[in-house]
Order: structure tokens, then sequence, then C-alpha cells
DNA sequence: TAGCTCGTTGGACAA
DNA sequence: TTTGTCCAACGAGCT
């Protein structure tokens, strides 16, 4: 009698919390694989940072399986077709994933298989709310947060409590099955070494991760979170990219603490997850074309130039190189660094949104194909709900008054740190004087800015007129 | 249906 | 130094 039941492990790479694995574990014996699929991924198949993070959380996993983790590559429904025949499996789970071609993979497969006489379920555990089920009264979807998340999420059903671990998985381990190495999602040049000092990966990390947060951070967490230089934001992203741990636990965790204007914050920055998610599910395009058309017409510059001067943390202006320098060092940006640097990109350079996209794709461990393409919409002023168009950060003052003493700058642009305060945001403001003091040399120590501030910003406000 | 209010994260300038 | 006002335009969402 067939009695094995796969468990395919993608963006949940946890024992606690995960539906599809209780409900497996429930029937018996467990098969639990991992299927690294670039091909079906195309375009977006993970970036160099996050394979550096996949390939420890695989490990954390692992090891938390008692090593009996099997790893493939290659395409899922060959692969699964091979397992059902080798081990005379019954039934398939996994926990939904939501990027487009995802869910067309997803949906192939699980058509297929059920033909076959498999019994193949998918469950929720990466969302609160399920894309679906959220509309407005007309039964269409909502494009502005505020509402979608007041009147949609907050009048829906409760996120649920979360699952235990299983308290009985026994699994078996396929021998034919990879070792983790050849995956090759370690670099062969060793740039990610900054990533590794800086991160714990899994799910264990993800719970400290959790509770240092709640004792550290949330107290502070409405106002603190802006100061780049501070340790109030949660640094969940990553772990709930890969699923370390799930919205629902965070979410259930926090109800244990007061209901004030922290924790409401902190809850809608998790309901910004979900609304990207929900955008993405809705308008699959998110993740290429302009979800306003009027901006098709833009006057972008191409500049390779400039495009790489960001990219290296070199346009000499201090906030968007710290923010760009500790992307590269750390494989993640602070939040309003993001949305600084980001704006510089698309506004000042007047580089298309798709470059920053790509990038950030690229060197965030958090890389979300749906936050990540939201939030450059969101920056460029492109996406559904944007900013006024006249809305252009200035990183020289969001510097002063974000980083006002400096340390954050300091951190990641140490050839000015010796900068007073009153100049480390602007240093081409500096007095001559000051500068030589501080053994600074604009052009050669330190860039001059790449662009006027001044001047690119106000060119930046006519081509948006010319929409 | 028509009309009203509002929109995550701002900047520049004047008083 | 701080505070208020304007920028300027449109569609989503609701009543």
């Amino acid at each position: 009698m067939k009695t094995t039941t796969i468990h395919w492990f993608r963006q949940d790479l946890r024992l606690a919390d995960n539906p599809a694995l209780c409900a497996a574990a429930q029937r018996g014996e467990v098969l639990p694989i991992y299927i690294l699929d670039d091909d079906s991924a195309g375009d977006w198949a993970l970036g160099a940072a996050s394979r550096v993070w996949l390939h420890h959380s695989l490990t954390a996993l692992n090891h938390s399986l008692g090593g009996r983790l099997s790893i493939y590559r290659g395409k899922p429904l060959d692969i699964l077709q091979r397992l059902i025949q080798q081990f005379e499996v019954s039934a398939i789970f996994w926990n939904r994933c939501y990027q487009p071609w995802q869910i067309q993979r997803d949906s192939a497969i699980k058509k297929s298989l059920k033909t076959a006489g498999i019994n193949v379920q998918s469950f929720n555990a990466n969302l609160l709310w399920e894309p679906w089920t959220v509309l407005k009264a007309d039964g269409t979807p909502y494009k502005v947060f505020t509402p979608y998340y007041r009147k949609g999420c907050l009048h829906s059903a409760s996120p649920a409590q979360p699952m235990p671990t299983p308290q009985h998985l026994h699994c078996r381990r396929d021998d034919g099955a990879l070792p983790l190495e050849a995956l090759a999602l370690l670099p062969t040049i060793a740039w990610h070494t900054g990533i590794e000092q800086h991160w714990a990966m899994g799910e264990a990390a993800a719970a400290e991760k959790l509770t240092q947060f709640i004792e550290a951070g949330l107290s502070d967490y409405r106002h603190g979170r802006d100061f780049p230089a501070q340790y109030t934001t949660s640094n969940l992203s990553p772990h709930l990219r890969f699923g370390e741990i799930s919205p629902r636990q965070i979410w259930q965790a926090l109800q244990a603490y007061p209901d004030d204007d922290n924790r409401d914050t902190f809850y809608s920055e998790l309901a910004w997850r979900e609304f990207a998610y929900y955008l993405l599910y809705h308008q699959p395009a998110l993740t290429h074309a302009n979800l306003q058309a009027k901006f098709n017409h833009f006057p972008w510059l191409e500049d390779s130039q400039a495009l790489r001067a960001w990219q290296r943390g070199q346009t000499g202006i201090p906030l968007v190189d710290a923010g760009m320098r500790e992307l590269w060092q750390t494989g993640t940006m602070h939040n309003r660094v993001r949305m600084v640097a980001g704006s510089f990109l698309v506004k000042n350079l007047r580089q298309h949104w798709r470059h920053g996209q790509r990038w950030f794709w690229d060197c965030l461990v958090d890389a979300d194909l749906a936050s990540n393409s939201a939030g450059w919409q969101w920056v460029a002023g492109c996406g559904v709900d944007a900013a006024p168009y006249f809305r252009i950060f200035n990183p020289a003052t969001q510097g002063q008054k974000f980083d006002p003493t400096g340390d954050y700058i300091r951190r990641y642009v140490p050839e000015i740190a010796t900068l007073p305060d009153k100049y480390l945001a602007a240093p081409w403001t500096a007095p001559a004087k000051v500068l030589q003091a501080a053994n600074v040399v604009l052009g050669e120590t330190y860039p001059e800015p790449i662009v006027d501030l001044k001047a690119s910003r106000l060119a930046a406000l006519e081509a948006f007129k010319g929409l």
C-alpha cells in the first residue's frame, strides 16, 4: 500500500506553522524535498545574494530534518514523477507561492499529477490574507493601500493561530538526491563573506530575530524605524522571504504586546508585504510594465556610467552611497535609505526603475518579486497608488534629518568620516578649510556629486509635467 | 450618480 | 530654528 507523502519545500523553509508539512505528517511517512528550478523562473531566477541565503537556509532545514532533506535541480514535474514511481508516493503537498511563473507552473503540475491519480494539495503558509479573498464591495481588487488594509484586511477574518511543529515527523530520504553543494549556490569568488557575517540563516535564527525585535525595537518602532543607524527595524524580511518564519507567527506573537502606535505601524508594514503580493496576484505585469500607462512615454535617460556609480556607492551623495554600500556588504539596506537611493536613481539620475529593480534583485537577501517590484513602481511614481510626482526626496536633507549624528554615513563611507556632522550629508557645501581639516579632497578621496541635486530635481519635475 | 475626500514615507520657501 | 503653505493633479473609494 502506498503511504509516502512528498512535502515539497519552496518558500516555506521551516517546520513550525507549516500547514502542508503538518498535513503530510498526519498521513505517515514523509519524503521532504527541495527543487532548484531556475528554468521555470526565467528572468526571475534567484539573485546572487538570495542564493547565498538559500544555501545556508537549506543547510539549517536539512539539519532540522535530521539530514533527511532530498535536494534536486531541474524540472519539478519530471522529478516528482520519478519520485512517485520510485517511492510509491500517494500524495504531494506544498504551500502556495505567488510569483506568476510559480502559479503557472504549479497549476500545470497539479493538473498533471491529479490526472495520474495523485492526491495533490496546496496550502497557505505565506500570507495573512489570500489575495483573492480581499475585494471591494463591487468584487474588484483594491488599488490603494489604506482602504485595502483598513477596510479589506482588517474587516476580514483575523490571521489564524500558527500551527506547532509536527510532533511525529517520520522522514525518509532519497539516496539518489543531490548534495547541497551540487546546487552551486555559493559564489566561486568569495564576495559573500559580509553577508555571512551579518546574518544567521534558518528557522531558529528567524525566531531569535523576532524575539530580539520585540525586546529591543518594538517599543520605539514607529519613530525609530526611520533612523538607519539605529537597530529599531525587525530585519525579518529575508527570513519571511524564505519562509523561515511565517507572517502569522509574527502577527500572533505581537498580539501579546500593547495595542499602541508602534504595534499598529509594524502591523501595517506586514500588511504592505501582503499588499505587494496582492498587487502582483491581480496585476502580474507589476514586474515589468508601468501600472500607469502614461509612464510609457517618460523620458528616461540612458547613462551606464551613472548607473554604475549608483550601484557601487560612488555617486558623491553620502546617504545614497552609504545605502548602496550597505547593500553590497550585507545584502540588505535600511527601508528609508532604500527609498532615498531609489528616488535618487529614478528621479535625479532619471534611470529607468527596472535598472534599480534588477540590481536590488541580485543584491538583496530579501529580494522578493512582489515587494521589490511594487516598491520600485512606488518610488518611480508609476504604480497605482504612487505619491504625487512632485515628491522627490532630497538625499542631503534626508541625511541631515534621519542620520543627524552621521553614524550611518560614517559606517559605510569612512573616507568622509572625519567631516563634522553638519557637512556629512552634503560634503560639497563644506568650506574649503573644513574639507582640508578633514583630509577630504572632493573628486579625489571622495567623488563630487555626479548630478546637481537641485537642477536634476527640476529637470525631473519638468519631465513629469510632460506626461 | 454625482460629488467629496484622500492618497506611507517630501521639499522649498516664506514668515 | 520652527512652522505653515504651496506644489498641482487625478483617480480610487466611498457615501
